[in-house]
RNA sequence: GGGAGUGUUCCCGAGUGGCCAAAGGGGGCAGACUGUAAAUCUGUUGCGUUUCGCUUCGGUGGUCCGAAUCCACCCGCUCCCA
């Protein structure tokens, strides 16, 4: 099976720009290829993980992954979904997130000579004349054409600037470019930058005459149509720190019925074949067992095997059994005795203290498996205790 | 540049000078039912030392015993005209 055909066959392909030159190119050699990155946060979340896994399948097949960070591009906010524009950052900030990035994408491809890289658009951008660049780049765009695209249309009834209408040419510009430097001919992303993508082939197309091919991947969404990988607690990173393993995996662990055939197919590197046959038996208990492998296998890939037995054992015993584990999420107090609302707070199991009463009043808080009825009600760690909201959130405490 | 609107809590959106921490919906959280799923029903959803106190309604000042509501200026956004 080809590349080309295993990417089909787990529906990670949305659009194509050339569906056969693509693929026969594919097939014939080795293709440097990029897709981009923001660079406003300091860590990666689960939305990426589409991303570093397609780099990862096509790097595995001989082909040369290269990631863009959005550090020019940042500074112009990507119209495409939300108003809010970007925050700007200073070159300090860039540079940390640029390592932090690199550091998580190492775990899914293997940077270095001829292997992959890491670019930066700010290094081009920045220093491009305004007057060269319509006159060479502007003449290119047609804005009738720009207006029909979806991610403009969608912002007529709110306004969109002229600084984000540029977006479109400054992403297809960082294809020229990487095009011209470093002969990259196919740029891939999620299905919302497909208009940004196609233009930067169709740009590479009208100026060199060269061949450039766009392609985008199917976007995981939620039930509720939003982009995956933010929850309540905001979005949800695959920095241990900001995340921790234990949270990451019962985030896939609680995936829909309807999305864990998807899910797995597109983002494990579980053999296809493997999952097609899981699929025509998946019923009742089958479907949480995959559930279980779905969690499994997504944090081993970004935390590591050890870390990934260790979150799957944590959310067994809290969920099943004795409900005590050290590999649940712990937090360590200085204190013997603390109030009940205190210790949600402190937990971050609770926002705020106004926030653990309420769970309190409404019967939602155990510890150590006894439901905790009165506000007032101080616990006594000693040697550690469970603390429980809910059904699902689960933490540790233990004394310092 | 001229004119007409508009800015409310996580989001959308209602809001008469006091009864407004602010309707309603979405989302979130909790309870019931379940399979750590979905759907449904119920409660809840600014913060705190919680029968009360404190801080919020684009910003800054002002009027008033009292302002999300009135006035002035400023900022942002939308529409029409140029």
């Amino acid at each position: 099976m080809t590349l080309f055909e295993e990417l089909k066959r787990r529906g990670l392909i949305a659009q194509m720009s050339h569906e056969k030159e693509i693929e026969e190119l594919l097939n014939k050699e080795s293709v440097s290829f990029y897709i981009g990155f923001d660079a406003t946060a300091d860590s990666l979340h689960i939305g990426h993980l589409l991303q570093l896994v397609v780099m990862r399948h096509m790097q595995m097949a001989g082909h040369k992954p290269i990631a863009l960070l959005g550090t020019g591009t940042t500074l112009i906010g990507d119209p495409t979904g939300r108003t809010d524009m970007r925050k700007m950052l200073t070159v300090d900030d860039i540079n940390y997130n640029a390592e932090c990035f690199k550091k998580q994408m190492s775990r899914f491809i293997e940077f270095g000579e001829g292997k992959a890289d890491m670019v930066q658009n700010g290094d081009w951008l920045l220093e491009l004349k305004y007057l060269e660049f319509i006159r060479d780049v502007g003449v290119h765009f047609s804005v009738n054409k720009m207006l029909t695209a979806d991610c403009y249309r969608t912002r007529f009834e709110k306004g969109l600037s002229f600084f984000e209408f540029n977006y479109m040419l400054l992403q297809s510009y960082d294809f020229l470019h990487l095009y011209r430097t470093r002969n990259v001919k196919l740029q891939l992303g999620g299905d919302d930058q497909w208009s940004n993508i196609l233009s930067g082939a169709d740009l590479i197309r009208r100026m060199e005459k060269g061949e450039a091919f766009a392609m985008t991947f199917t976007l995981l969404s939620n039930k509720d149509g939003k982009k995956m990988g933010k929850s309540q607690k905001g979005a949800l990173w695959l920095d241990a720190e900001k995340c921790s393993p234990y949270d990451f995996y019962q985030s896939f662990r609680n995936t829909d019925d309807s999305e864990v055939m998807k899910k797995l197919k597109m983002l494990t590197f579980l053999p296809i074949e493997e999952l097609e046959k899981m699929e025509n038996e998946l019923e009742g208990a089958a479907l949480n067992k995959a559930k279980e492998l779905l969690a499994f296998e997504m944090t081993k890939m970004v935390h590591g095997e050890e870390a990934a037995r260790n979150a799957e054992e944590a959310a067994k015993s809290a969920f099943s059994g004795s409900g005590e584990s050290e590999n649940m999420p712990t937090t360590e107090v200085t204190e013997n005795e603390i109030g009940i609302l205190d210790l949600l707070t402190l937990t971050g199991l609770c926002q705020s203290k106004r926030d653990a009463r309420t769970a309190v009043e409404q019967g939602g808080v155990s510890v150590d498996g006894e439901k905790i009825a009165d506000v007032n009600g101080v616990i006594v760690i000693n040697d550690g205790v469970v603390l429980k909201k809910g059904k699902k959130s689960f933490h540790r405490v233990i004394k310092k």
